[in-house]
DNA sequence: ATATTAGACTATTAAATCCATAGACTATAT
DNA sequence: ATATAGTCTATGGATTTAATAGTCTAATAT
C-alpha cells in the first residue's frame, strides 16, 4: 500500500499540475484543498523540490510550480521518491536492489520469476501514467 | 515490499510443498533448514493452518503438512493473507476495499484506473505462480 | 497409565516506520 | 523595515512488524 505521504504527493502534485504555467501556489492554499496537514506538505514539497520535479519562490507572492512538465511526471517517479521501491521483493528492486536474507541462491530461488514479472508490469503501467494523462482523464469523467 | 512474515510463510509453504504426502514435518525442522525464527514460524503455520492450507499432527512424531494441493496454492492466496490486500491503494482493493479519504470523489478520480491495472495484472501473474511451479522452476535451474 | 513430544494459544517486548507538529531560520516583495 | 512564505532540524506519538516467553492441550510410545 502506497504511503499517505506518498497519496499526499500525488493529489499535490496533480493540483500543481492544473495549474502549471500559472505562477507559483502558496502551501496553504494546497494543503487547504487538498485538505493536507501544512507541516506535512511543507516536508513532502521540499522533497519534490529537491528531486527537480518542483521549482519555489520565497517570499511574498511565493509558493511552488512545476519545474517539469506534466507530461514528464509520471506515478513511478513519484511513488519511488516517497516510498522507495516498487518491487515486492527487495532482490527484483532495479533501484532499491539488496539481495534477499532468506533466500539461500538466488540463481536457484523459483519464486523471483514472477515478482520480476510484477514489477515489470507495475513499472510500464504507472511510468504510461503522468500527470498530464491524469488530470486529462479527470476532466473527461467530470 | 512483503514483509518478512509473508516471506517466512513463503519459504515454509515451498518447503512443506517439496515434502508432499511425506508425513508431517514437524516446526524445528522447517525453522532450522529456513531459518526461521522457531516462535515467529509458529505463529505464521497456525495461521497457515487455520487457513486450510496446512494440517498438523499433535504428539510425538507430529508437525505440518500440506491439506491442499501444491498446484492449488498460490502467492495470492499466501499474500494476501500474511499481508493483506495486493492493490496499492484501498479503494482498487477487491478484498481489502475501504473508500480513500484523501479523494474527493471516486468516480471522476484520475489515478484509480492505472492502479486497477497494476492490480489486475498482479493478480494475474501471482495466482499462475503455485507451490508446485515455484517447486519445478527450482529443480529446473539446479 | 504415564512420560514425553510437539503443536495451540495468549501475552509481552523491542525495534522500526509512519504521521504529524513545533519552532527557529532565511529569502524576497513591497 | 516589515510582512510573507519557504527551509530545515528536531521531536513526539501511534501503529506495525518482528521476535520471545511461557502455559495449556493433544497425541503417541512404552
Amino acid at each position: 500500500m502506497l504511503s499517505k505521504k506518498c497519496k499526499y504527493a500525488i493529489h499535490a502534485l496533480i493540483y500543481l499540475g492544473e495549474r502549471y504555467q500559472q505562477g507559483p501556489i502558496h502551501i496553504q492554499e494546497i494543503a487547504e484543498q487538498q485538505r493536507i496537514p501544512k507541516k506535512f506538505l511543507e516536508a513532502i514539497l521540499l522533497e519534490l523540490r529537491n528531486a527537480k520535479i518542483l521549482l519555489s519562490k520565497k517570499g511574498k507572492g511565493g509558493g511552488y510550480y512545476l519545474y517539469k512538465k506534466p507530461e514528464d511526471v509520471n506515478l513511478i517517479d513519484i511513488i519511488r521518491l516517497m516510498d522507495g521501491a516498487i518491487a515486492m521483493l527487495p532482490c527484483v528492486s532495479l533501484n532499491y536492489y539488496e539481495p534477499c536474507e532468506e533466500c539461500r541462491d538466488e540463481k536457484t530461488c523459483g519464486i523471483r520469476d514472477a515478482f520480476i514479472g510484477v514489477r515489470d508490469e507495475t513499472l510500464r503501467i504507472l511510468s504510461e501514467s503522468t500527470l498530464a494523462r491524469i488530470i486529462q482523464r479527470q476532466k473527461a469523467l467530470k
